[in-house]
DNA sequence: GTATGTACCTGTTTGC
DNA sequence: TGCAAACAGGTACATA
């Protein structure tokens, strides 16, 4: 499951091997991931052929490849995505979907698309070289330089919605997916059902720092990896999965004080806190009605 | 603008 | 053994 982390391990990848090279072919072998791009598949393979690649970018989990015509190539890992660069010759992985030849990468190798459940694709970004439009709502990430805390507190804190539901969204600050939430929830001792504007701005800035250094950790270690189904540009696995305290442990002694995790139902997902350590919110109390205003 | 719920997608696991 | 349902979850979109 790509989370930022796992992203940017991609990113630095992808600006180590294919920066500068030339797109020569582009094979899509399956329509789904080049749904977002209007020309379809066989336009997309068009405005790709012939291009240089000249800089490889990250915005929370979106990369895009700025190319020497000022469009980009715009990707999204989504849930089984991944980038990987082969031999020209490597045997088709299971879930390749699209293959996307280089002239002047190292050893000339192809860089590929494959992808489980395609929730993830790719598409040519019209003028996205410095930011695709596509993206531009997506807020900045915790690591990156121009992130502007203060703002997203304040943003937080006018919330009623909860708290965990406001760090996965992706236009408050972005990057932060279900794994590293609940890890930085955890970390905090906060309920992920707190709502926003009942945290401190302190509660909100301990939190989001604790976003910020469970990325960095696993940016570290390579990023995140549950299973076969994410490993990097070169096709490594990640293994940050043995530093979690919270996300999958279902049943198992929290670290901090051995109450049992649990784990309930959330956004038709899963969410996973320790009940000792992040006390479940008590509910709001309903307004006092206002008294009516004499005219 | 905010809050909330759901569709999308497929391989694997679980339950009857 | 065989089939169906549940599950994983980032994002876009619909609705109120």
């Amino acid at each position: 499951m790509p989370e930022l982390p796992e992203v940017e391990v991609v990113r630095a990848g992808l600006e180590r091997h294919v920066l500068g090279a030339t797109i020569v072919r582009v094979d899509v072998l399956h329509p789904r991931p080049v749904r977002r791009d209007l020309r379809g598949p066989a336009g997309f393979a068009e405005a790709l052929a012939g291009r240089r690649i000249d800089a490889v970018r990250r915005r929370g989990k979106y990369l895009w490849l700025p190319l020497d015509n000022g469009d980009a190539l715009l990707g999204h890992l989504g849930m089984s995505g991944q980038l990987l660069l082969q031999p020209p010759g490597a045997p088709d992985e299971r879930h390749l979907r699209v293959r996307i030849a280089l002239d002047g990468a190292d050893e000339d190798r192809e860089l590929r698309f494959v992808d489980q459940r395609m929730f993830g694709g790719l598409s040519v970004s019209a003028g996205g070289a410095d930011l695709p439009p596509e993206i531009a709502h997506i807020a900045r990430d915790p690591l990156d330089p121009e992130f502007d805390e203060d703002a997203v507190v304040r943003k937080v804190r006018r919330r009623s919605s909860g708290i965990k539901r406001q760090l996965l969204d992706q236009n408050l600050v972005s990057g932060v997916g279900n794994i590293y939430a609940d890890e930085a929830l955890w970390r905090a001792r906060v309920h992920g059902e707190r709502p926003g504007d009942r945290l401190t701005a302190a509660q909100v800035r301990e939190l989001l720092g604790h976003a910020r250094d469970v990325m960095v950790a696993a940016l570290g270690q390579g990023g995140t990896s549950f299973d076969a189904l994410y490993v990097n540009v070169n096709g490594e696995s990640g293994y940050f999965d043995r530093s979690l305290h919270a996300y999958g442990r279902e049943g198992e002694p929290c670290e901090r004080c051995g109450t049992a995790v649990r784990r309930v139902a959330f956004m038709n997902r899963s969410s996973y806190f320790c009940p000792t350590c992040q006390p479940v919110p008590r509910r709001r109390r309903a307004r006092p009605q206002a008294l009516p205003v004499p005219d």
